[in-house]
DNA sequence: GACTGTAGCTACAGCTGTGTAGCTTCACAA
DNA sequence: TTGTGAAGCTACACAGCTGTAGCTACAGTC
């Protein structure tokens, strides 16, 4: 028994059987990219947030990783059912184009709709320290901007191109370039600068082809 | 004097002059990113990488963020004009096309040549742990087969078509998703889903009218 | 109302990285 | 040859996170 004036030195959590308790911690470590980042989620902070010791964390997970592995997964298969339910039933014969663009609006509805879902599966990014993560977005919003120049000098002069979204398309063109050289830097030989070249020139062609400069 | 027996813990480091050592210490912290990922950097690590001991590193810089930042802009810099380098000088009249693939093949040229330097910039991205690392990757590559196999569908029976690399074009395609994902997430009213899926349908549409169906 | 199993807690030892104060060594110059 | 200033080094206090051993409190059962 606590003699008495031995105050306990934080109150006793509220017990729980192991399942939910999992899913309360992942619950918490969900949180907790959402607010501090990836980076942010240590067995310590998971516990702390979660208002409970550590040693009950690690009676549900062996470490942190366990942690991040078994909540993106979770997560991940979730965001698969969320879009499969979004997702109009007869799709298979439908028009090409239809499809897509259905498919790509119940992504964004997906996203929009979960957020901190989407944001711990596409923001493991943002790992970078926060004055990095600053500099980087300043200097990246310069080369966008330039980007985007050239993009609508590209388009001027070609009828039926007024009413394009031209920043979003240089936004996604110079991110397709970005990944294009991740590519190259992680597998050279699967993707050779020629390979990738030539998917920039197929892109292009195929834009300037659609909207032929008529100068 | 060093009393005999006593022997140095560690070499006297060879004196540099602060510009100098300045320098070996942000190609010592690229050298990290390369091997270990930016996580790696810590003042710690540079220091022992370079060879001396930490009071000489804080001679030079505050903390680690001062590091990435300052290595950052300098290979920013070094990236840019190693770009400029390589395009060719007379740009401005030329085919629209030719000058917007030629900038590509500077890009992909540059980021082949200087790999480390490009590592850098472009996969800040691998600062999440291994195992989360490894469990994305897979995921990633399960959804980018599934993407292929509608790409391919979709551009079956649309003449002119058979030449088109797409793996890598459902590739882009898929990261140019999640990068709407990931602007609606940082900035809903900026970029609302309505928006993303325009752009969506604008690129499909493009794709469509070029190689028509014929069926 | 005592019994018991399990969920939760305290406490400790250890490791890694951070900054800093104060001493040592070196290179160059008078 | 000796002086001196700057570059390096040692050593310490501290902070945060990791795992784990062993104790305590609660809830359901008889």
């Amino acid at each position: 028994m606590t003699p008495p004036g031995t105050a306990r030195k934080r109150p006793y959590a509220p017990r729980m059987a192991p399942a939910e308790r999992r899913e309360q911690l992942l619950d918490t470590a969900l949180r907790i990219i959402n607010t501090e980042g990836v980076v942010g989620v240590s067995v310590d902070a998971v516990a702390r947030a979660a208002g409970v010791t550590r040693p009950v964390v690690y009676g549900q997970f062996t470490d942190s990783n366990h942690i991040l592995r078994d909540l993106l997964r979770r997560e991940g298969e979730r965001a698969l059912a969320q879009i499969a339910d979004t997702l109009p039933a007869d799709l298979a014969d439908a028009d090409p184009v239809a499809v897509f663009t259905h498919v790509a609006e119940s992504f964004f509805a997906a996203v929009t709709t979960h957020p901190e879902r989407w944001r711990a599966i596409l923001l493991p990014v943002d790992a970078a320290p926060p004055p990095v993560r600053a500099y980087r977005q300043q200097a990246e919003a310069a080369i966008r901007t330039q980007f985007a120049d050239i993009t609508r000098h590209f388009l001027t002069g070609r009828p039926g191109t007024e009413a394009v979204d031209v920043d979003l398309l240089a936004h996604l063109l110079l991110t397709a370039m970005e990944e294009g050289g991740r590519l190259t830097l992680r597998d050279p030989d699967g993707y050779p600068p020629r390979r990738l070249t030539a998917m920039a020139r197929f892109m292009v062609e195929t834009f300037s082809e659609r909207y032929p400069d008529d100068r």
